[in-house]
DNA sequence: AGCGTCACCCGGACGC
DNA sequence: TGCGTCCGGGTGACGC
């Protein structure tokens, strides 16, 4: 499932271009649409009118959404579950998932593929009123401990939950959640209003050291969907119910936090009484 | 405020 | 082989 890594990824190599020409700067022609649930705001007939001839001016990322801002407003895309984006150059065959499909002016292709049809459309006068629900960017340079405590203390959630929710902190989904709280040693059901100065830290360090491992393998790939990375096989608990943990031995336990599968060391990640 | 529940989806895993 | 059933997971809506 895309999070703030692999959604980084593939914002990146959309920017490059990745063997094809960079999609900034970029003019789209027309788009087909074939599933027109996807198109969440305005109406399919509205957002079919309004992208026709539209340049994109940049391609960013923000939380788990994709940004391009065009010279007309701003389409944003969220992959949710199984989505994914590809330019494709002419020609080249179209996939069975392909969902919404943007035909460039260069001949090429940004196609957005979902498997699920989860995902989302949207094209905004103002950005704002969607991004500015999110939580702080994990890897912004503003994103401190202190920024993290506070926003933890303001809370008496689980930590499980409050780390998913993307008005505390956006990008994390529950494979990066998992391993950020390992990684910060920290059991998941713990009480955000709980933790001392040095666990505030720890946590801190495990959600951006769980991020950057991500990123530099090019995020996990663990559906059929997204290919692109191989961060999976550097998990250390997600996914890995009853086998070690690669720290002390302890078989990894798998529980159900909010109806969210959860993965976690027992030794590592003691339950505290609070 | 925070929690529980449901809905949206369907490929894949599993049982028979 | 083929059918039926369940599951997972991001998010938003709704009720308590």
């Amino acid at each position: 499932m895309p999070e703030l890594p692999e959604v980084e990824t593939i914002m990146r190599n959309l920017r490059r271009g990745n063997g094809a020409s960079p999609l900034p700067g970029q003019r789209i022609e027309r788009v087909t649409i074939r599933w027109p649930r996807h198109i969440a705001e305005p109406s399919v007939g509205s957002f079919r009118r309004r992208i026709r001839d539209r340049t994109i001016v940049d391609v960013r990322r923000r939380g788990k959404y994709f940004v391009f801002p065009l010279d007309h407003g701003t389409l944003l895309i969220h992959l949710r579950m199984s989505g994914d984006l590809q330019l494709t150059e002419r020609g080249t065959p179209s996939g069975p998932y392909d969902r919404t499909v943007f035909h460039l002016k260069s001949g090429q292709q940004l196609r957005f593929s979902d498997a699920r049809k989860l995902g989302k459309v949207f094209l905004l006068d103002d950005p704002e009123t969607l991004l500015g629900k999110l939580g702080p960017e994990p890897l912004d340079a503003d994103f401190t401990p202190q920024v993290l405590s506070s926003r933890l203390a303001s809370h008496r959630r689980a930590l499980k939950p409050l780390l998913l929710d993307q008005s505390f902190l956006a990008g994390l989904g529950n494979i990066y959640t998992d391993e950020a709280l390992h990684r910060a040693q920290l059991h998941p059901l713990r009480r955000s209003d709980s933790l001392n100065q040095d666990e505030v830290n720890t946590l801190w360090r495990g959600i951006r050291d769980a991020l950057y491992q991500g990123l530099r393998h090019n995020g996990a790939s663990i559906d059929w969907v997204y290919r692109g990375g191989n961060f999976q096989h550097y998990f250390r608990v997600y996914q890995r119910s009853g086998k070690p943990c690669l720290a002390c031995g302890t078989t990894i336990e798998r529980i159900l936090v909010n109806q969210r599968g959860t993965h976690y060391c027992p030794t590592c990640q003691p339950e505290v009484s609070t």
